[in-house]
DNA sequence: TCCTTGTGCAATTGAATGGTTGCACCTCAA
DNA sequence: TTGAGGTGCAACCATTCAATTGCACAAGGA
């Protein structure tokens, strides 16, 4: 139930909110040292604190990051439990038509 | 060296490329009944033949598709290679952060 | 109480995207 | 040789998207 049905729009959002170098940089930041605020994940990007902020949102639209108030600021946690979603259409799309697939299934 | 080297570029038009749902069916088909030409891919769908066009070339550029002259058509056969490298990426990324994907790298 | 710091919201801009249509060109079969 | 089917190219349009800037507002600390 959980990593099976991704529906349409789920993908899209999905895979969008991968397709995008910032956004796939402050997945795997959030991943690495946890949760922290889009002000602290803006300071060592070269865009500003909104633009972080909308890819911050587009990223919470595709379940693969959750805002946490504290206080005054708002940390962002990264909730990777959707990216088994994409894994399991990849798979599922790929089936058994390529062999580095079927490598990376049994891994 | 195959499954590897997703340099970012490659993964934005990956990633870019099965963002969109018409290509994520192109793709499925072409993957389930074969190659075929974008006259014959646009006949189910709802948009013309060039906008299929336009689909299989930006599948072309992340690679998912390979365009084969035959005569006075062109027939896209899927190289669904490319997949694994979007596997690869998100396996590397959830690492072993959420149980389903510990579970999707061993099924 | 002030003042600083962090967020949120809105307007704007420029570029990319998805789609269309029209037409020229090439290939092949009568 | 003519005509039809399949491609390719280009212009164009509407929408979405990334990013910026400016400003208002909330929350803590001095």
């Amino acid at each position: 139930m959980s990593t099976q049905p991704p529906a349409g729009d789920a993908l899209d959002s999905l895979f969008g909110a991968l397709s995008d170098p910032t956004r796939r940089l402050l997945l795997q930041r959030l991943l690495a040292k946890g949760p922290a605020t889009a002000t602290v994940l803006a300071e060592p990007l070269p865009v500003s604190r909104q633009a972080v902020v909308k890819h911050l949102q587009a990223m919470e639209g595709a379940g693969l990051v959750t805002p946490q108030r504290e206080g005054r600021e708002v940390r962002y946690r990264a909730t990777p439990e959707r990216l088994a979603s994409a894994v399991g259409w990849l798979l599922d799309a790929g089936g058994s038509w390529d062999r580095r697939i079927d490598r990376l299934r049994k891994r």
